[in-house]
DNA sequence: GTCCAGGGTGAAA
DNA sequence: TTTCACCCTGGA
């Protein structure tokens, strides 16, 4: 049913931002590709309010359903989605490694996203042994459940597990349980992991249940603005093995020690950029083959 | 319809 | 260090 009251607002946002591979790739799961026919439209929600994000040549269409904020709305959701490789300080140092270089050419607007880490942290929770799409719906319904505003910790534990296990969130569900607990009680402030470097915040996250490695550093990576975090996955974990030399039973944590001591800083970017190489290489689509980005390559070529 | 595997984790061998 | 169960569902 069509909501007559919906408003909507529209500003642009005047950077070029590959959209499809920032939003929809594995970084989030929070947002729904809605593209019809030449356009590519992101549905989605920035501060709990839905958003349409329309893919331009060297701009983002942007549509505010809400009237309900501010005027900084527009530079905080600038912010959320990141920057651009070629504005991190000595990022040619990946333009010479003869993996990754190809793939930042065809996939200059990629970025790496600054989500809201309590969110982040529920959606890598769900991400456990699933697949996009039916984490994408997990994340849709949790949100629906309380509203369209994602659910706060305490939120969560009104749900309770059985609650949780019926919208199909399984064994993660425990796991998200206790997130929310360390939450609450304090033992754990995504403020204060926001300040303190890797280390520190990578085993405050390891104490939920449920977080290990991988997810841990996701959230660090993909909201918490950790740039020296590489989430090792099964996917990037075969592309280190393939294409950088390690040995073929490398354990996923030994793997990202290793690629945090090649990429230093620029390690969550180097991630990205492997993981598309890989999941494009999986797909038999690497050079040549039809993809979907609208890309436009600026200064880095 | 049935079968399998999917961006992992934690606990038990 | 290695193996296994854990929930459920999209896609073959």
């Amino acid at each position: 049913m069509k909501n007559i009251t919906e408003i909507k607002n529209i500003f642009n946002i005047e950077e070029t931002i590959d959209l499809a591979n920032t939003l929809d790739a594995g970084q989030s799961f929070m947002w729904q590709d809605i593209s019809k026919r030449e356009k590519i439209i992101f549905e989605g929600y920035f501060e709990d309010i839905k958003l349409h994000l329309e893919q331009k040549l060297n701009y983002i269409c942007v549509t505010v359903f809400s009237d309900n904020y501010d005027g900084n709305f527009s530079s905080r959701l600038q912010k959320y989605l990141g920057k651009p490789l070629n504005k991190i300080q000595g990022f040619e140092v990946l333009l010479k490694d003869k993996i990754i270089s190809p793939v930042i050419k065809k996939y200059p607007g990629l970025r790496i996203l600054r989500q809201d880490p309590w969110e982040a942290t529920i959606g890598f929770i769900t991400s456990s042994c699933s697949n996009l799409p039916r984490i994408k719906k997990h994340m849709t319904q949790l949100r629906n459940v309380t509203g369209g505003i994602f659910p706060k910790p305490e939120d969560i534990l009104y749900l309770g597990e059985d609650d949780l296990r019926k919208l199909g969130f399984g064994f993660r569900s425990p796991y998200i349980i206790n997130a929310a607990e360390i939450i609450l009680n304090e033992n754990l402030s995504f403020d204060h992991l926001e300040k303190v470097p890797y280390e520190i915040a990578l085993n405050d996250l390891l104490n939920i249940h449920g977080v290990g490695r991988k997810i841990a550093d996701c959230i660090l990576a993909y909201s918490l603005d950790k740039k020296d975090s590489f989430p090792v996955d099964r996917h990037v974990l075969s592309g280190l093995i393939k294409w950088y030399g390690l040995p073929k039973k490398t354990n996923p944590v030994f793997a990202s020690n290793f690629a945090r001591k090649k990429f230093g800083y620029l390690s969550s970017y180097a991630q990205q950029y492997i993981f598309h190489r890989q999941r494009l290489a999986s797909r038999a689509l690497l050079w040549g083959g039809k993809h979907r980005s609208f890309a436009i390559d600026n200064d880095i070529s």
